[in-house]
DNA sequence: CAATTAACGGAACTGGAGTACCGTTATGGG
DNA sequence: CCCATAACGGTACTCCAGTTCCGTTAATTG
């Protein structure tokens, strides 16, 4: 008798499962950026992974849960953060990284993708947000050093100058048609470190 | 002999034609509320609005060309802005607008449906640009007063400086759990507000 | 107020997404 | 190394989104 709550793939994640689970996820995310997020459909996923369709249909079930893994096995594959010493300097790192990931048309069509599937479902919303949430607090720490260093008022929330940086690349990607060049990025950067040195991110006031 | 580029609705755009896509368009918004982008079909959109499923399909086809066209139905409906005599003021109006409209359960489940719809269909996508680009254009003379005022730096992009504003409000509804409350919408326009003054959003450097 | 025909809408059809069933493979524990 | 069974995968089936066809309604023009 076992136990109904268990889910495919969690007794014996090893081997073949682990396989299959790699190969499709790589076919969602090709899928996802040559095809957006609207035209997939997990028969084709299953003929592209060369993966049998119930084997898809049994561990997934529907597109957006197939996204939220594909989210979960993104967010482990963390890239360390650089350090220059300066607060204006560690974020312009940031803003260009944010701005190349973006900019490539591989990763941006992706990240559109997962941020369209993730409007769609709570479950995928959450993978979405713990990816973020990830990402920030990485290099929140920067931040906190600024702070130390009496580059920043003391109160500030490193969390919310992070995403200060982010925002404006993100809202620029998808709700305008122009080019995410460096100086949109190195903005960013600028307008975030001017606003944190002003006060603008005080926590809880 | 008819051109064979006229689309459907255009030669007898009244009347009946005129009713069809009201109700059509007005089932559209509410399955968007209420089911999100990903299950969303033209069938369905056709029982709700009580009309023919052909005329659906002839007239508009797929879902990302109906999303399209309920943008451009959006973006006529302009509500017109505020103005204060300050920067601050007009930007922390403009923020708790954005903030209001996204935080209100249906309005912001609607704007994240058109983000995920447009993030699939380059005319969608376009469609979505032109309604962003009206709501900036409306909010910019405010910016532009503050110039003239020299409480903003000369050769100031006001675009970019009403964009700062939504910005961080936008990225946190996609990518975070949190809630969007008015100490959100007067953080964005006050860093917004600080960082133009300081001279970060100069056009072209 | 006809006449023309754009646009709508019902009915019947089709292809493929999603489901059910069951035999096969190979993982992980003893 | 072997057994129990988790997980995969082929086949056959169902159901409905999307299409085709054609008759009906009503928006425009003179």
């Amino acid at each position: 008798m076992g136990v109904e709550g268990t889910e495919p793939g969690t007794v014996r994640p090893g081997g073949r499962t682990a396989r299959v689970r790699a190969a499709v996820l790589q076919a969602t995310g090709d899928t996802l950026t040559e095809q957006g997020f609207a035209h997939l459909d997990l028969a084709d996923i299953a003929r592209r992974a060369e993966v049998g369709k119930t084997t898809v249909y049994r561990r997934w079930g529907t597109v957006t849960s197939l996204v939220a893994d594909l989210l979960v096995d993104m967010a482990e594959q963390s890239l360390p953060r650089t350090e220059t010493g300066s607060l204006l300097g560690d974020l312009k790192a940031n803003a260009r990284l944010v701005q190349r990931t973006l900019a490539a048309p591989r990763q941006g069509a992706l990240f559109k993708a997962v941020i369209a599937a993730a409007t769609c479902e709570a479950k995928t919303a959450e993978a979405l947000h713990r990816f973020y949430d990830i990402r920030v607090k990485e290099w929140a720490p920067c931040v906190q050093q600024a702070i130390d260093r009496g580059e920043v008022p003391e109160g500030t929330d490193p969390h919310e100058v992070i995403r200060a940086v982010s925002a404006p690349l993100y809202y620029r990607l998808l709700t305008t048609g122009e080019s995410l060049d460096e100086a949109a990025a190195d903005r960013a950067a600028e307008a975030a470190a001017t606003a944190a040195r002003a006060g603008a991110y005080l926590r809880g006031v």
